[in-house]
DNA sequence: AATATTTTTAGAATCATTCTAAAACCACTT
DNA sequence: AAGTGGTTTTAGAATGATTCTAAAAATATT
């Protein structure tokens, strides 16, 4: 669990990133870390920030979840093709899909064993490791 | 290890998949199938027929790629969000993904182990679990 | 205040993918 | 081998998410 950042943290939050606490950045921080954690894109984002009252262009909505995934606070995530999602939650953990209604889950990423990993080339080392599963209607009578 | 698909074969394969023999579901098939397992984009397929001659639309190399897809001769992947992979090899398998070349290397799917999966809702089943090791040049001396 | 730098923005551009509707193809009958 | 009907292919248009562009606005610095 994400502890809830407070509103005057806000400003640090974004400062801290590097980038000039701005109005729009301010509102999207806000929207995206007040609260419990979420994944969302940028269309959702945007809407969602029109809908409250704060005025923002879709293209600063993308600039800022990419500054903000850039400084570390927010992760990016591969789903499906065609879509960016963004996750507020930073920490070692997978995901659940459900592929009917789009819903993500977070699951922990304790507890979880890869054997016979192949050996990585001399150089290069693990980024991160994304372990998504996808979850469906079931066909058997239940 | 996939047995490699002999030419006599392809035309069984594509029948096999409720599909017509037609010249370029052949050609694809071929370019798919027979040999070592490949990772491959709609663009690359395409512009490898042109080059082999096969006289191919963008189009129809996406709509074979996914009735293939469908029939259970290849494999969706998501890798980056933008972009189709599909994967020749669809048995039970991961990925392990060099994010400066673009590279895929498959390693097997036995000897991996996920704890404390959160309980399905009724009337779902997984539909199926990827995992995906983002693998990076490293900074640190070596 | 004047100037330089950063940020935001609307709208255009891009890119992968999907759609459309017409033409080509194929299997089947006569 | 010509006709018929269903399938497949195709070029090009359409779509949708994201990125780019260049000008305006905001912010910081002198």
């Amino acid at each position: 669990m994400r502890q809830i950042a407070k509103f005057g943290d806000i400003v640090e939050l974004v400062r801290g990133a590097g980038l000039r606490p701005t109005r729009q950045r301010l509102a999207l921080a806000r929207q995206l870390f007040v609260g419990a954690d979420r994944h969302v894109t940028a269309e959702q984002l945007h809407s969602e920030s029109l809908n409250q009252g704060n005025n923002v262009s879709l293209a600063t909505v993308y600039n800022t979840l990419h500054q903000f995934t850039a400084a570390g606070l927010l992760r990016e995530l591969v789903i499906d093709a065609g879509r960016f999602y963004f996750d507020t939650n930073v920490s070692a953990h997978h995901h659940l899909y459900f592929e009917d209604s789009g819903k993500l889950c977070d699951f922990s990423g304790d507890n979880i064993t890869i054997g016979d990993l192949p050996v990585l080339p001399k150089g290069t080392e693990i980024s991160r490791i994304d372990i998504i599963i996808r979850v469906k209607k079931s066909n058997t009578a239940n």
